[in-house]
DNA sequence: ATTGGCAGTCCGGTGCAAGGAGTGCCAGGC
DNA sequence: GCCTGGCACTCCTTGCACCGGACTGCCAAT
């Protein structure tokens, strides 16, 4: 059973751990915090602490170092989350300030998120399903390939391209009728929810001839399909990090390297955590279903763009981290880009 | 003075020395290759590349190693390119058929370079300053923040935000205003070369009066900024590359990670190598004007968009490294990347 | 020009001993 | 019942010496 000043140890072994990287024995310990016990009852403690599996021994007659489990429990119930200093909050505030549109202002954020805590940051593109649409445009690059591009007044631009059915020997659609098209699909969807667009799409088809028909259907699929893959992506900065936390991998920074890559699982994962009353949520080390990342934690946070819908910013990184001071980060970051985002 | 055979000798240790990462000894190369002389033979001429910093030997005694100087010549005189087997060719060509934009289309082609030559692939979006202005459109996020559409018949879509003079209490443009002013800048626009923009857009400032004519000016500027900031982005694949050729790199591959998030320097780098006559340029180790690059190499192809214009397309990897195949992928990607764009 | 031979150099691994850090446990004190 | 000092023990680390292996450089002979 572990005591009251067992778990002080534990903040104690994390602290000094993550400063240091060097596992930290008990006389560490009395030496450098004033526990007013002598080695030897620390040692009791720890080994209660052991057996609880919070710490562990890379070998007889060692230091202790935190187990996964420690630092959950660290996080939980042993953290005070540090508030940013003011120097801290003047960089980020003038950082986020220089506005531009939103790919540049997430790539700002991350990049300066990913310099506050010396890990890698991402941020989730967000949705934004209450905006309305602007203009649609299309563009024939070749006879049976158009490119779809839709306008938001979100200020969101996507584009997609759709591979026009080729029946017979000349094209579908030529340029006059693309311009019939494209004036007929601005009538009816500008000013529409983006979540309207399907539908209206599939009435206005509704009343078109085959061959015609067919068309608008494929561009009414790119322009559904456009919404959604767009969230499917991860901003990304920091990586140069990785390299400098490497001797924190006991393993290597391959398998990271590789989840980073492969955005599809790791943009999933983030997605699925699920956020505390802090704001934020902590995953560490084997607790992720990623096997790649069993040494690594992640902390996600969550923001809130104007439509109101909640995307994640956080960062990656050894499970050997900051937590106290990250956690801040991430929360002030994400405060700072909702506050920002909910402005325009 | 490097006799004939001399070259052949260093061919060979560059060979076995990519090969096997180990410094390569005369024994080892008259067991290995053919040369029907001695050991002591193949010392003389080891001797006499040293002598020319062609080749280095780590200490006393040990075998020897090819400087970067022994690469460039190695590259320049003696690597023969090899051709791209059929199953590569076919992957290359599977791999590219499924069109998508052009984002999508350089997203997949530097992914796919990067497994064929396992390093780092690099591209670099191209310019398109022949093609012809589609549509822009205007989208007011906020009073005093303007989105700014431009869309091309190659199509490429832009976007920027400009922020607007706001003298007074009230907004300089509102709905209507700028109804009138997506209708006027579209009807001298559309159709016009993209490299025209500036000019046309200058001479409708010049109809209009003052206040109007600031918030033209800015749009004006917007768009042409536009067309020279897509051109300052590289899209890369296969960071994990490095980690996993990590060991070639004596010092760490954290320069090199920094080197390729500040894309800017690298990107300049890239531009200014110049193609020799297979089409591929090289720039090895120290020879990089860049510190933090001095234990990697670049290869660089040109490729040529539907417009014609050059960019480039290439890998980064360290200075031990398959130059032939390397060469040989860069180019055989390069060309049937010219030849996809080109058919659009 | 090429060769075999030989001395010399340096690296890398291994075995051994000493030093140090840290633990676990125990018996005694508050 | 909790805390403490002490002690034996374990294991890592460092330094040292040593040896074998892999080369090279040079030289005299072909």
């Amino acid at each position: 059973m572990v005591s009251e000043r067992g778990l002080d140890v534990l903040r104690a072994i994390v602290q000094d751990y993550v400063a240091s990287r060097e596992p930290v024995g008990s006389k560490t310990i009395v030496d450098r915090y004033s526990f007013g016990v002598s080695a030897a009852t620390i040692r009791n403690d720890m080994a209660a602490l052991e057996e609880d599996g919070l710490i562990a021994a890379p070998h007889t007659s060692s230091g202790r170092v935190p187990t996964d489990k420690g630092y959950r429990m660290f996080v939980d119930h042993l953290a005070e989350v540090r508030a940013m200093t003011t120097a801290q909050r003047m960089a980020i505030r003038t950082f986020l300030e220089e506005g531009a549109d939103l790919d540049d202002v997430l790539a700002r954020t991350v990049r300066m998120l990913s310099q506050l805590t010396n890990q890698v940051a991402l941020v989730q593109i967000p949705v934004v399903p209450r905006s309305y649409v602007r203009h649609v445009e299309l563009v024939l690059l070749s006879p049976s390939r158009l490119l779809v591009v839709l306008i938001t007044d979100a200020g969101r631009v996507d584009q997609k391209v759709v591979e026009l059915p080729q029946g017979d020997d000349q094209p579908l659609v030529d340029d006059v009728a693309l311009a019939e098209l494209r004036a007929r699909i601005n009538g009816v969807l500008v000013g529409r929810l983006l979540a309207d667009v399907p539908a209206t799409l599939q009435s206005l088809a509704e009343t078109l001839p085959a061959p015609r028909r067919t068309v608008l259907e494929r561009i009414g699929a790119a322009l559904s399909a456009t919404v959604d893959d767009r969230q499917d992506r991860l901003i990304l900065a920091g990586t140069a990090n990785l390299a400098r936390t490497e001797r924190d991998f006991p393993g290597s920074i391959l398998p990271v390297l590789e989840a980073i890559e492969e955005q599809v699982v790791l943009l999933r994962l983030f997605r699925e955590m699920e956020l505390d009353e802090r704001g934020v949520s902590v995953s560490i080390g084997r607790e992720n279903p990623l096997v790649g990342l069993a040494e690594t934690s992640i902390l996600a946070g969550g923001y809130r763009s104007s439509a109101g819908e909640v995307a994640r910013i956080g960062v990656l990184g050894p499970t050997r981290m900051d937590y106290s001071g990250n956690i801040a980060a991430v929360r002030a970051v994400a405060r700072y880009l909702s506050k920002l985002l909910g402005e325009e």
